[in-house]
DNA sequence: TATTGTTATACTCTATAACTATA
DNA sequence: TATAGTTATAGAGTATAACAATA
């Protein structure tokens, strides 16, 4: 029931629509992130890390999603904790290099099998060709121009 | 490039996808609503409220993407500046009954034209069909049982 | 006993500005 | 002057547990 409707349902607005699919695919990851310490925003880097190997800390930011005043706390106890490592880069000495560690990288691989039995109970329900078709999509509006 | 091939992109990982494309979106709404002084959570509170007539809080938090006690601290404020108004519902005295205000609205209606000339941009660049195909899947994600 | 909502608490992220070091 | 990153700070949301009132 809507009591304004020259305003779209809350279902076809695309951010809302965004936040609450999210919050689906999200609830079993965060269980399983919870089960092992990490913070939602620390499983993004480290799959940032992982994907793209040695960056600086401003694309960390940008890939994943954070700002840089966050990134710098996060790396600290990452790097702290053993997940990653930085150094100056030498050409450029404003520039910091980060690496992810083997411990970083086994976080990641000792949850395969749980991250894959997350996609794979919610491509059974949607099917594989629906799943691709949405993450084609999602690339695609992630790179309009706003 | 990738150093876990066994490990998908993070183009290609549902919940770092619906992020980015999420941040996307958001980026000139949250432009439109600093600019009024609202928060994300807030907006959402009356775009639900104004979607659904009154209910109670517990299906603002499940609508909105948010917990109760985020609620209970939301809407006191909200109360306070006049944008939504509650009630003890007098079958159940455990519920309060939540409506928005002539004034809240106002606050949907005076931004219509500023929200609608984003996703008319981004509806542009995407075209209409995709855009709708994008809210379809959307749809379908946000009602899988995980 | 279960449910609705509130309160309390600790933690984390967000957002911005000011700052340092380097280019 | 501009850029990369850090620090400081205020504000807000997240998450959980404990609680009160009501069913």
């Amino acid at each position: 029931m809507t009591t304004q409707s020259h305003i779209k349902s809350t279902a076809r607005s695309l951010p809302i629509a965004l936040l609450r699919a999210r919050e689906t695919v999200m609830s079993p990851i965060r269980d399983m992130l919870q089960s092992i310490h990490l913070t939602e925003q620390k499983w993004r880097v480290l799959r940032v890390l992982d994907e793209l190997g040695e960056v600086e800390q401003s694309t960390i930011a940008h890939e994943a999603c954070l700002l840089l005043p966050s990134v710098t706390r996060i790396l600290r106890t990452m790097e702290a904790e053993g997940q990653i490592s930085r150094r100056r880069d030498s050409d450029d000495k404003r520039r910091t290099m980060v690496t992810i560690t083997n411990a970083g990288r086994s976080i990641l691989t000792d949850n395969l099998a749980a991250s894959l039995a997350i996609t794979g109970n919610i491509e059974a329900q949607m099917g594989q060709e629906k799943l691709d078709q949405l993450l084609d999509l999602l690339e695609e509006l992630q790179a309009v121009r706003t």
